[in-house]
DNA sequence: AAACCATTCAACCGCCGAACG
DNA sequence: ACGTTCGGCGGTTGAATGGTT
């Protein structure tokens, strides 16, 4: 129970308070957010304090204009992924989910969904927008993964500059086969073709399932692709899925 | 100059899953 | 096994700003 919500502050933070923040998080780092508004001195929840950090205050924001290829990687993505923000936002350095967020709800939905809408005929048996449902969002500390037994791709660390960059030391390369399948789900509506859609929108295609987790590197057997999609899309090389050059 | 409308985006809300006691 | 807490997410809201009449 958060009674310690009686009499929070709310609204536009002030610049004394993103000091007051700043400070606290060079000081103690980011986590322990129960602990950030003590710590810093501000009264705000823990939920405020950890959105003003992640969309605002922290160093290596880009809060510049979406470059064209930034947008052209956001729609591609956003076909792969769907409204999944945050997966979106890792693939594109500096920019936050709410970012990528507002920006599509502003910018793309309007140029790209509607024109489909108006395209699509009214009898035609319609795909959900969502090409892929990814479950699971975190991942348990034991996993082996997250124990330095497996290699983590984190494109979301803070970079030196602002352009887009493969990791330092990339995992080796999907199959040809594995490209064209992640090519093929960002093309559009063949991917209705040879694959299957569950009732509650997941797409799965069991022949290539198999090859993407020994793809991986690791002996990992999971017989559920929700189980791991989440941990494949992030740990993949995303960059070569999409046929993009790393720049 | 003022009123109105449209757009943008920071911030809030409610929910979920994992972790923990 | 269960309840609570925490971190994190996507959806939504509303104030601020810009553009138009």
């Amino acid at each position: 129970m958060e009674s310690v919500l009686v009499g929070m502050r709310k609204g536009a933070w002030t610049d004394e308070e993103d000091k007051l923040l700043k400070k606290c998080i060079e000081k103690y780092g980011e986590g322990k957010w129960h602990q950030v508004p003590c710590r810093a001195g501000v009264n705000r929840c823990r939920k405020s304090c950890r959105l003003r950090w992640l969309n605002y205050l922290r160093p290596d924001i880009n809060r510049g204009k979406f470059s064209a290829d930034e947008v052209d990687l956001m729609i591609r993505l956003h076909k792969l992924l769907g409204n999944r923000w945050s997966l979106i936002a890792g693939r594109l350095p500096g920019r936050t989910s709410n970012d990528v967020k507002n920006y599509w709800n502003t910018h793309l939905q309007k140029k790209l969904v509607p024109p489909m809408e108006e395209l699509k005929p009214k009898t035609q048996k319609t795909i959900q927008p969502i090409p892929i449902r990814l479950q699971p969002r975190t991942f348990s500390k034991n996993l082996p993964w997250l124990t330095g037994k497996t290699f983590i791709q984190d494109n979301t660390q803070p970079t030196d500059d602002n352009h887009p960059k493969p990791s330092p030391a990339p995992p080796p390369p999907p199959e040809d086969n594995e490209i064209s399948l992640w090519d093929n789900m960002l093309v559009g509506p063949e991917i209705e073709n040879g694959s299957t859609w569950s009732i509650d929108g997941h797409y799965w295609d069991e022949k290539v399932t198999s090859s993407i987790v020994g793809g991986c590197g690791e002996n990992y057997v999971q017989e559920d692709p929700r189980e791991w999609s989440d941990m494949f899309i992030d740990n993949m090389n995303i960059w070569e899925i999409l046929g993009m050059d790393k720049q």
